[in-house]
RNA sequence: GGAGAGGUGUCUGAGUGGUUGAAAGAGCCGGUCUCGAAAACCGGUAUACCCGUCAGGGUAUCGAGGGUUCGAAUCCCUCCCUCUCCGCCA
C-alpha cells in the first residue's frame, strides 16, 4: 500500500508508475475521496473538542452541587451531529482504504519500460546449456521410467497438480531442501519454520488480498488461507513491530510448501514437474534499512544464484519490465534454469523489493538513530529456490543414455546415494 | 469441546463513570555532582491523524469492534488472545 500523504503529494508520479505497469489508476478517485475524508475530520473533532470542554465543566459543576440539566441538554444536537460525521468518515474511510488497497507498488526507476514478458531483459547467463550425442529427454519421461514421482496416484488420492514423491525422488528433494537451508543459514538467515495456513490479516499484509484472491486455497470454515509462499507467514511474522535500527537486516530462510490454485493455467507448460498445486519451496525474506534495501535485492539475488552455480545447472537472470513486474514490487528478477530435455526455461526463483509497501500493510517499523522516530522498513524476498523445477532441471540435466539420473555432487553428503537408476 | 481467571504505556504494576495520556517503580535519554564512573538528585521519555510556513493547537488510542452516557481504562454486548483445571488427542 502506498502512503496516502505521499500519493497526495506526488499524484502524476503514482499516475505515471501505474501507467507503466500497465494498470489504470484511481488516484483522481482516491484524492477526491481524501479531501472528503480531511473535511469530516476537520468537522468532527472541531465538535469533539467542544465536547470534551463541556463535559469536564459538567464535572465540575456536578461536583460544585450546581445543577447541570441545561447545560447537558445543549450538548445534544452536538452528540447527534458527531455521530452523523463519525457514520460518515467510517464509510468514507472504508472506500478510500479499498482504493487504496487496489493502488500497486511504483516501479523504481532502474526497472526497464515494458508491457510483456518479451521485453523482460536478460541480464546475465550462467553455465553451458548441456548437449549429449543421443536424445536428451523431458524429466517427467525420465521419472516414468524411473518411477520416483507418480502423478497419477497424486491425481487419484487430491487432483492433478498434487503428486507424490516416492523413494529416491522423495530422498532427492529432502536432500535438496536440506542444502537449501544448510546454505542460507551459512548466509545468515535465520530458519524459520512457519504455519502453512495463515488468517486473513496475514494474507492482506503481504498483499495477496485482495489483489490475488484466486490464488489462494481457502479454508473457509475456519477463515484460513493455505499460503501461495512462505512470505506470507515469514514476512507476517514481524507485523505490529518495530526494530531497532541495529538490528537490521533481518534475515529469514523458511521452508514450507506451498498451495497454488493456478486457476485458468492449462496449456502446455502444465506437464510433469513444471506446474503444480502443492510444492515445497525454501524462501529468503529480508527486513532491510531503506538505504540500502536496492543492494540487499543483489545480494539476496546472489544468494539464491549460488545456489544454481553450487548444483550446476545453468540459469539466467531476468530483470523483470515494468509491465511484467506484479503489484507489490517495485523491483524484480527471475532465476530462470534451463531445461535441456525441454529446451526452456523454467523460474525458480523471484527476488523482489517492496520497498515499504508491505511494511505499510503490516506497520513494520524501526526505529531511527538518527531522528529516534519510526520508520518503515524495506521488505525483500526471493525464492531459494521452488524445489519441482529444480528437480525437473536436475533430472534434465544429469541424465544418462540409460535414463538414470546422477546426483549432483554437492548433494552426496545429503543423498547418500550417487545416482538414481 | 466444558468450567474459571485475566488482557493497562518499553517492562512491573495502580486505577470500577468526571482535568486519567493514564499513579508509582524500573528501564532509557539529558543535566547536576565527580578526575572519571557508580550512587544521589533534577528534568525528559508513546503512536497515528487533522489544522498550522514555524511556534503550537486539536482529535483518537488502556486486546479488537460495537453500545450506554453530557462524559468510559472504568458499565453492557460480541469477538480475539493468554493462563489454570477437565475432556479429547499427534
Amino acid at each position: 500500500m502506498l502512503d496516502l500523504k505521499f500519493i497526495r503529494e506526488n499524484a502524476a508520479l503514482v499516475k505515471n508508475g501505474i501507467a507503466a505497469k500497465g494498470a489504470d489508476d484511481n488516484i483522481d478517485a482516491i484524492l477526491e475521496g481524501d479531501e472528503k475524508r480531511r473535511a469530516l475530520i476537520q468537522e468532527g473533532e472541531g465538535l469533539k473538542a467542544k465536547r470534551n470542554e463541556v463535559s469536564a465543566q459538567i464535572g465540575k459543576m456536578k461536583k460544585a452541587g450546581e445543577d447541570a440539566a441545561a447545560v447537558i441538554k445543549e450538548m445534544d444536537s452536538v452528540k447527534i451531529r458527531i455521530q452523523e460525521i463519525d457514520e460518515e468518515l467510517k464509510v468514507t474511510e472504508e472506500k478510500l482504504n479499498e482504493l487504496l488497497l487496489t493502488v500497486p507498488n511504483i516501479p523504481h526507476p532502474s526497472v526497464p519500460q515494458g508491457k510483456t514478458p518479451d521485453d523482460n531483459q536478460s541480464i546475465f547467463e550462467w553455465g553451458e546449456k548441456r548437449t549429449a550425442d543421443f536424445q536428451l529427454r523431458p524429466h517427467w519421461e525420465i521419472i516414468e521410467k524411473l518411477g520416483i514421482i507418480d502423478f497419477e496416484r497424486g491425481s487419484k488420492v487430491s487432483g492433478a497438480g498434487f503428486p507424490f514423491y516416492i523413494g529416491k525422488g522423495a530422498m532427492l528433494q529432502r536432500a535438496l531442501i536440506n542444502f537449501f537451508l544448510d546454505q542460507a543459514a551459512e548466509r545468515g538467515y535465520k530458519e524459520l519454520q512457519a504455519p502453512i495456513v495463515v488468517n486473513e490479516e496475514s494474507a492482506r499484509g503481504t498483499g495477496q488480498i485482495p489483489d490475488k484472491e484466486d490464488l489462494m486455497y481457502v479454508a473457509a470454515r475456519d477463515n484460513l488461507y493455505m499460503i501461495p509462499t512462505a512470505e506470507v507467514p515469514v514476512t507476517n511474522f514481524h507485523r505490529k513491530e518495530t526494530f531497532e535500527e541495529k538490528e537490521l537486516p533481518v534475515k529469514y530462510a523458511g521452508y514450507t510448501p506451498c498451495f497454488r490454485r493456478e486457476a485458468g493455467s492449462y496449456g502446455k507448460d502444465v506437464r510433469g514437474l513444471n506446474r503444480l498445486h502443492q510444492f515445497d519451496k525454501v524462501e529468503l525474506v529480508k527486513f532491510v534499512h531503506p538505504a540500502v534495501s536496492y543492494d540487499e535485492l543483489e545480494t539476496l539475488r546472489g544468494d539464491a544464484e549460488r545456489l544454481l552455480q553450487l548444483l550446476g545447472l545453468s540459469y539466467r537472470v531476468l530483470l523483470m519490465c515494468t509491465g511484467d513486474m506484479g503489484f507489490t514490487q517495485t523491483k524484480k528478477y527471475d532465476l530462470e534454469v534451463w531445461a535441456p530435455g525441454q529446451q526452456r526455461w523454467l523460474e525458480v526463483s523471484s527476488c523482489s523489493n517492496f520497498e515499504t509497501f508491505q511494511a505499510r500493510r503490516m506497520n513494520i517499523k524501526f526505529k531511527s538513530r538518527e531522528t529516534g522516530k519510526p520508520e518503515f522498513v524495506h521488505t525483500l524476498n526471493g525464492s531459494g529456490l521452488a524445489l519441482p523445477r529444480v528437480v525437473a532441471a536436475i533430472i534434465e540435466q544429469y541424465q544418462t543414455p540409460e535414463g538414470k539420473v546422477v546426483v549432483p555432487k554437492v548433494l552426496h553428503p545429503y543423498t547418500k546415494f550417487t545416482i538414481i537408476e
